[in-house]
DNA sequence: GTGAAAGCGCTAACAG
DNA sequence: CTGTTAGCGCTTTCAC
């Protein structure tokens, strides 16, 4: 039987109310007496019953993570360390952190409702935004508070941080000109998700200010993972008049793109050059290592987490719209036009 | 203002206790009543307040999951796989997933501490075990329910789920003999880990088996990166008369590997062969790909989530000690020594 | 079959 | 400064 505050209250006869003020640390306690109280709970062990703190005080103190898409085989670098990120920020300001993986298939709606209804966390993190982001709409219907990573098209205003792929896009893009590329393939995420959609203006914007057409059977729209990546690479340099360069999505489908490049024995940096998105950790450690626009992923964790916070405790919203730059790393699997 | 069960009740002028039971299916509710109560719940939008529930339970349903060493760059595919599996078994389940991820130096032992204290779950999963696991004696000492990935030195018994890596390792190693390799090294994961010590200790037996010699320049001691395989391969591919073969102790350190017998312009597969132990999504699509031993990850993570959910539901333990045997995939990473 | 009442353990008025 | 009292919203005896 755990020791509640009435227990403590008894040893020392004094009210529960006095215990709880002491231990709260709240004004109106002699000091003497808040002395004495921290002592005899220290001693006889107690620790306080979060359920009943929460009950009573209407609010969780705890954060809600949905991680969309992940089943089995579904393993994403990049995840782990959002998750690092927003975990450990969390932990610093005493919130517990929620996590529901969405196995697919699963009515996902059907989750933010029960999460928002049912009041288990008092604020949500939204990732991987979408065009027509059911859940935002949702949320924001339900003026639930929450904090996305990446924009979307709805009209609403809401607060989010997102990276601009479209300016990561068309530095790429510029580099890859410089170097002497003219057929630049691009091998999309799929277009519903929101940072997609920015990537690829990125890279027709980018083809038209180097004035280059845009050539539709450049582009082709994958999944995520990188056995998509190894699919489209395939076909793309299996062509009579293959790219030059390729560029994916991101990192785990360029890396994709380099084994099907290797496996056509092509050497990848010479005959053709390859690059990503995220800056996985892997991306540097590939063979060769990978041209890559960084996302910093951890920071990016702790950053709306912390813009979550900030909104739960009312505090100074400062930005609350806030787009980062993604920083373009020159490596290895890019060169020159050969 | 969130509805609740007495205005519920109001509207239909029974009493509290009445809408409760009809709500929680129990029997003692005419059938017409259940009939009425559950349509007026609906129409008024009724959710139960799960803090409220849980007070009065005394339960949390909420299992924990505290992740180790989850600092910034710490990206490991294999936690994420593992966090699907266990994630989605809870929810299927019915069951909260708290995630709690510990800053690098943080006190973890405390975080086991306020977790168990304060009663903020009912269950905990420890992974990544280790010899004398502080944790895991806690944990026996506290009797507190939990289910472990990894067995342990202590002595107490306690349930757990582990894959065995000294059997995987006599395969493996057994194999890279029949190819005719001779001096295979081997890059071991920190050895506190007790994973490390059965995977080291089924490449010792192995040796003694093949009737090779055990020699200590062919093992070193590194950390669990990619960072930490690709200086080991470094090392030891630079020596005057360098090893045939480098078993690392998971994929991560053996990509790594990889990557710096590239950089020293080695064909993998035939001027070296190299190996891991996981089967991360990577390993696959590495190139060449990936000789390794393969755990099932999120399998393992619905199982020990099963395992946890039988105990706090005090089903039928069966075994609660289970041991899997990992499967040898071998690929192009690996062949004859030439 | 239904209702009244007693908590679960805690916080926050409100008195004294 | 301290104690008394009301809940937070729910489940569960125990009567009727």
């Amino acid at each position: 039987m755990p020791v509640t505050l009435q227990d403590v209250a008894d040893r020392l006869s004094v009210s529960i109310a006095t215990v709880s003020r002491a231990l709260a640390d709240v004004p109106g306690v002699a000091p003497a007496t808040r002395l004495r109280v921290l002592a005899a709970a220290e001693e006889m062990g107690y620790h306080p019953n979060v359920m009943a703190q929460r009950l009573q005080k209407r609010r969780t103190d705890t954060l809600g993570f949905i991680i969309p898409t992940f089943g089995p085989r579904f393993s994403d670098p990049y995840f782990s360390e959002l998750l690092a990120g927003i975990g450990n920020e969390a932990a610093e300001h005493e919130y517990d952190l929620l996590v529901s993986t969405r196995a697919p298939g699963t009515e996902e709606l059907a989750l933010y409702e029960r999460v928002v209804k049912e009041r288990r966390v008092d604020g949500l993190l939204v990732v991987r935004t979408r065009r027509q982001d059911a859940r935002i709409a949702y949320l924001i219907e339900q003026q639930f508070p929450f904090v996305a990573f990446g924009r979307s098209d709805l009209e609403g205003d809401f607060p989010y941080l997102d990276v601009d792929g479209q300016a990561g896009l068309e530095e790429l893009m510029a580099y890859l000109v410089a170097q002497g590329h003219r057929r630049i393939a691009y091998v999309s995420a799929p277009l519903n998700l929101m940072f997609a959609n920015y990537r690829l203006a990125g890279y027709r914007e980018a083809l038209s200010r180097a004035g280059l057409p845009y050539d539709e059977s450049l582009v082709v729209t994958g999944g995520l993972t990188d056995m998509d990546g190894y699919e489209a690479g395939r076909e793309f340099l299996q062509r009579a008049n293959p790219p030059t360069a390729i560029i994916a999505g991101n990192d785990l489908m360029a890396l994709g793109v380099m084994s099907a490049a290797q496996e056509l024995g092509l050497r990848v940096g010479r005959d053709v050059s390859i690059a990503g998105f995220d800056d996985i950790s892997l991306a540097e450690l590939a063979h060769p290592s990978l041209t890559t626009l960084r996302q910093p992923i951890y920071q990016i964790g702790q950053r709306i987490c912390d813009m979550l916070l900030c909104l739960l405790n009312g505090t100074a919203p400062e930005v609350s719209q806030v787009l980062l730059k993604p920083e373009l790393i020159v490596r290895q699997s890019t060169g020159r036009v050969g």
